[in-house]
DNA sequence: GTACGATACGGAGGACCCCGCCACTTAGCA
DNA sequence: TGCTAAGTGGCGGGGTCCTCCGTATCGTAC
């Protein structure tokens, strides 16, 4: 007895592979619309399965951010805490950066679900978590800082250069900033 | 022989006027249909006045972003150059975070005129400048950081918590993340 | 005081988008 | 094979942005 009938599934699957292609080209407003017509189903099936755009965002990014988390995992386990710590804080802008509408979809945070948030960044926080508890442990990360921080931080990051020419290398080289400081002595 | 005639300089106070309000209201996605429909004048004459978008945004905030250039030429003779750097940092922060579309209109660089950017960033680079490479001088501020840099980073943090419950709290708390760094030993 | 020309205006219309409704199709069970 | 509920898609309403073009108005020259 499927919880869902196989051509919706089958629809389901259409309309995400769609827009992962129409986010890829236009970012975090590109028109469902579109993505409905280039999908072959009408607008109220887009809306159907995704009832928001933050939700269809976040099922676009759901793999990538799952990429993400796994790293985060693995680098818990790397030698040089620190090493690893920049090392995931400067993939996960990279990521941010490069790809059309994460950061936007990073941000959309449960706007009206004030409960369990995003899950994209739930994913990302619970697998950053570790990784940076270990940091602040070693005394190699500020104290106070969570994962939500960092996750933000980045994010905004790469809002504030994806008009830039080249976002990913510019957002890196402001991470770099962030995590040396601006003006550390105090 | 004034440049202008006196009903468009009219037209344009009043459009401005409304939409300073609009835009603290609304954001800077704000509908210049309602901009022209509350000042009492059709669109076109809206999109006369200003071409664009960030046109529009960038004459709002402009007296704003004077005040901010001011207080950056004030700082930038205080007696404690560290101190003047965060007090203005701050501001620069707290301003973005809590008044609506600023961080946008910010960060709305030049899209479409590549050359002299957005007259707002270039204002508050200009005021900044000093100010930022007395700290350097000083040793007190990361080397390499640019004028731009730090405004873009600060834009960034501001529209990264603009859905925050309370977004200019927020922005300073991250600030002073960015401005400790994250992992500063290095 | 009037007539004229440049300047500025505003509404109409096209293209697009999001959204909700509702009659119709179709998958999957009996 | 037939029935039923899940699933669909198109249509209409309301909104936005943007452009074009006939018209009203300002400022001036006479």
């Amino acid at each position: 007895m499927p919880a869902q009938r196989a051509d919706a599934r089958r629809n389901y699957e259409r309309i995400l592979a769609v827009a992962e292609e129409e986010v890829a080209a236009h970012g975090a407003d590109a028109s469902l619309e579109q993505i409905a017509r280039t999908a072959g189903v009408g607008s109220a099936t887009v809306r159907r399965h995704f009832p928001t755009r933050s939700a269809l965002l976040e099922a676009v990014f759901r793999e990538r951010i799952e990429v993400l988390a796994a790293r985060a995992r693995e680098l818990a386990k790397a030698e040089d805490v620190r090493a690893a710590l920049l090392e995931w804080l400067g993939e996960l802008t990279v990521y941010s950066a490069s790809v059309q509408g994460l950061a936007t979809a990073l941000l959309r945070t449960g706007e009206l679900a004030p409960e369990h948030a995003n899950p994209c960044v739930n994913t990302l926080t619970e697998a950053g978590g570790p990784l940076l508890r270990r940091a602040e442990r070693a005394g190699v990360m500020a104290p106070g800082a969570t994962a939500v921080d960092l996750v933000t931080l980045i994010a905004g990051i790469a809002l504030a250069t994806q008009h830039h020419p080249d976002p990913a290398t510019e957002a890196d080289r402001l991470l770099g900033l962030a995590v040396a400081g601006i003006s550390p002595r105090g």
